[in-house]
DNA sequence: CTTAGCACTCACGCTATTAGAGTGCTAACT
DNA sequence: AGTTAGCACTCTAATAGCGTGAGTGCTAAG
């Protein structure tokens, strides 16, 4: 639907006076705020149109007036002019994030931290998968007769590892024939080649050494599985005490203890480099209703890796987030990037 | 202070009957629930007095009494009687943290959640930290040309990794060098030892290679550092929710993002095998003062090496809570001590 | 189409009142 | 001496009543 153009300045000035103050914004309010050269009767009558058609609301008959979801939406879509962060202040979080370097998830913490006091939201990161990534290397470290630590590094640069007992005590001989299958049957592979099936038919051909390592190669596949897994990175949580109350709060946290619902909502709104926004119902998750989420995608080595995303209300002020976030999601794929290629 | 067996009885009913309601406790209501042979004016005198020897408070002149720190002190030293865990609970904390296995820091989050859940509290804990550790296992790994990941490895299983740039191409010989240094100079030390100076004394001695191997000398004192960084692992934080008023609980979660100063608690009153109980402003932090912390620390190997801790309301279960943790604390050390030794 | 004027609505803050829980004190009792 | 019944007293929390004021929608005139 097409406002006409007075329309849309009323609606967009309703928009952001609203998110600047929290109080629903009456007529008179509204005009001297945006100095238009009409009363405030005017206003009020375009404004009684705009709720009709459904892009504000009234918390109660002599309240002003609040933007609904659908005005929102206008508002983002179409109406909202960008405000890119100052120079400055890209230079100041650049130097905050230049002194991280090491796992991916590290680095995501830190930026997570760092848009997490910009921004006054809870924000959440996915770590990056890469479904094309092959196992690059392989160690075993023997850490007493029966234990030893398995390592395994993929081309993605996502390192795993985990202690693993065995049965048998580790000698010479069980070493070298893990580092034989290793090198014959998980490098160069990917990670999601590695399935149990495999495991089984292994360990059969091995025969009489299979009993001896098969704790070695169920590990090897448990890592293979990890390096796969994305992980979700969760920061600024302590923000979603700013906009939503007590028992909204508790929910919120509970329900972003669990890392799928959030991830599945990544997957399924991944968008190729732009900036995605969902408001208030438009995400299917009960608890996240009264929210807005905005995020976007990041890339390392120039493909769509994983996630950055912002929590927070809906009246969160979408014209200077969303830049703000994208511009970090940059950084966070060049930082990665960095790490990888020369 | 000693005080007399009625006014023992009547605290510690005032204490447990607080605890479990959270209203402030009349004379009559108590006399009901703890059914002695006198009337309430008797029990009202008895109140009286203990509230005259600062045991108990008033939140106002027609309330009832709720206990003071000092209350809770006396309870939780000389009153209460703790309450063992039942098998069939054991069994299934047993069963829920024996799927996991991995890193220190993996396993401390899983009993944190455990834990979580169990107490109704935001928990706390440590990654295990040796100072005797040595450096085990060093590794480069190059994944591009300017670029490789170091990994160390120490006695005490910690693995921590690292991607590195270098200035100049890596070459064989580079890396040969690299493993010479490696092996010579940090294998088999403690961590600790690795000092900036040793790396510059080192760059020295090789001499025009200096310059081409420095930044990956810079990385692995990096390395070292980081292992002997005890990490804060934080769990339950919605719990927070639960007691503290909405200004508090804020207050509370910025101060816990911060590890140092729980860290720094868990150091000064670290006792042998003990369970350590700080009741509101018992603590030398403003922010914890409305709060009581239970702590214990897990031994690995027969060393002492880390800290569980609860945070709770002051009003929180004692009786409970404590042997509770006590349990877990001793699951994680052996769990933690499993995968280091036979 | 715009605007001044006006009656109307409804949340919010203030005060007054009430009900009830719990106390401390006194005086009688054992 | 310690215990107890009785009672006046205190103070909170809940409820109701009452202006106040911001903001509205409507009407009628410009």
């Amino acid at each position: 639907m097409q406002l006409s153009e007075r329309k849309e300045k009323i609606l967009a000035a309703v928009v952001e006076h609203y998110i600047a103050t929290g109080e629903p914004v009456g007529s008179k309010t509204l005009l001297e705020f945006m100095k238009m050269p009409v009363s405030s009767a005017t206003v009020r009558n375009e404004m009684a149109e705009l709720s009709r058609l459904g892009f504000l609301e009234q918390p109660h008959t002599s309240a002003g007036r609040i933007p609904s979801q659908q005005g929102y939406r206008y508002y983002v879509d179409r109406l909202m002019n960008r405000y890119e962060m100052p120079l400055n202040e890209k230079r100041l979080i650049e130097a905050k994030l230049s002194t991280v370097s090491g796992e991916p998830q590290q680095i995501l913490e830190q930026a997570g931290q760092v848009l997490a006091e910009l921004t006054n939201c809870a924000v959440v990161s996915t770590t990056p998968s890469d479904e094309n990534a092959v196992i690059r290397k392989i160690e075993l470290v023997p850490l007493g007769v029966h234990t030893a630590m398995i390592i395994m590094l993929t081309s993605s640069g996502i390192l795993k590892s985990r202690v693993c007992r065995t049965d048998a005590a580790l000698n010479m001989d069980i070493m070298e024939t893990f580092y034989n299958v290793a090198s014959q049957h998980f490098i160069g592979k990917a990670a999601a080649e590695v399935s149990t099936a495999l495991i089984q038919t292994l360990a059969l051909s091995l025969g009489a050494k299979a009993l001896e390592i098969s704790p070695l190669l169920v590990t090897l596949a448990d890592l293979a599985q990890m390096t796969e897994q994305t992980q979700l990175i969760l920061e600024g949580q302590s923000n979603l005490l700013n906009y939503s109350d007590y028992q909204n709060a508790y929910e919120l946290m509970e329900f972003l203890r669990n890392s799928d619902p959030i991830t599945s909502l990544f997957l399924t709104h991944r968008q190729k480099g732009e900036t995605g926004v969902l408001i208030g119902k438009e995400n299917r998750f009960r608890e996240l209703q009264d929210s807005s989420l905005i995020f976007s995608g990041y890339s390392v080595g120039g493909k769509d890796s994983g996630t950055l995303g912002l929590i927070g209300p809906t009246r969160i002020d979408y014209a200077r987030l969303i830049p703000s976030l994208k511009y970090l999601t940059e950084i966070v794929g060049s930082i990665l990037s960095d790490n990888l290629e020369d």
